[in-house]
DNA sequence: AAAAAAGTACGATTTTTTTCGTAGTTCTAA
DNA sequence: TTAGAACTACGAAAAAAATCGTACTTTTTT
């Protein structure tokens, strides 16, 4: 029944923009960000276009057309979407092993100390709540 | 810099089971793995086959063609390929920001008191380095 | 030693994803 | 009121990824 919803990367770059701006945003907008990432190698407007059109074919997006200028609103959730990138890289170079995952995550960056207490903090609250919250 | 190695995602299906056999194996091998791995939609021998003719021309594994029966062996580090996946996630999913990335992977895996501890070491590692080590 | 089985090579097809051109519409400004 | 700018729709080309068929070679079996 989980009807995997599977962005494809550029489908994902347009979410992450979108995720920024959850009130919505027109199509050039998002062609215009789009393109301040990345001045080399620019995307026609068309091509932003269209595929934000399919996005919101697959109900990805959103889409208002009351307005001559259709403006476009993100529909999936982006804890969802993280969620879902994480397993499949959990599962396809992790070995499901979230651990591991953690571990190379933190190893690898430069991770303040208030971040690190941070996640000491997490760490105490999932233990309270394996503890107390049973089964 | 660093020739950002970027396995597709069939390719790292392959490039997990010969992470688990380091020490080489063969076509006939991956396929059936693979193919146990996926019991409906399965791949024929030579897509398979094809897959890895091309990864070792990427690299991506060495070939040993002493005997009839190649032996194919994986040329790349586990750890790199996890490496450049997180990067990948952190970066189109997650904003970048690592720590978001690890709460959330804490929170929505079953995590055991005993791998809680272990992360706690390693941040408590973290901060040491960080303290001392300088530079 | 002939037939069958198991391999490799490689071109080609299919499928998926990305990109864009063109046509037609509406709005804006001179 | 007309030229140009800004949009959308849509088909289709281009690029990338995945799959497979066929031909040919070497082993194995009988």
């Amino acid at each position: 029944m989980t009807t995997q919803q599977k962005p494809t990367d550029s489908e994902l770059e347009i979410l992450q923009i979108l995720w920024k701006h959850p009130t919505g945003c027109t199509v050039r907008f998002v062609n215009d960000e789009l393109n301040k990432q990345r001045p080399d190698n620019e995307v026609g407007y068309t091509t932003t276009l269209k595929m934000m059109q399919i996005m919101a074919e697959k109900q990805l997006l959103l889409r208002d057309e009351s307005q001559r200028t259709h403006v476009y609103m993100v529909n999936v959730s982006q804890e969802k979407m993280q969620q879902s990138a994480l397993d499949k890289v959990l599962n396809s170079v992790f070995g499901g092993s979230a651990m591991k995952l953690v571990m190379q995550a933190l190893g690898n960056q430069k991770t303040s100390k208030e971040e690190l207490n941070q996640i000491r903090s997490l760490l105490d609250e999932i233990e309270q709540k394996q503890k107390g919250g049973a089964q």
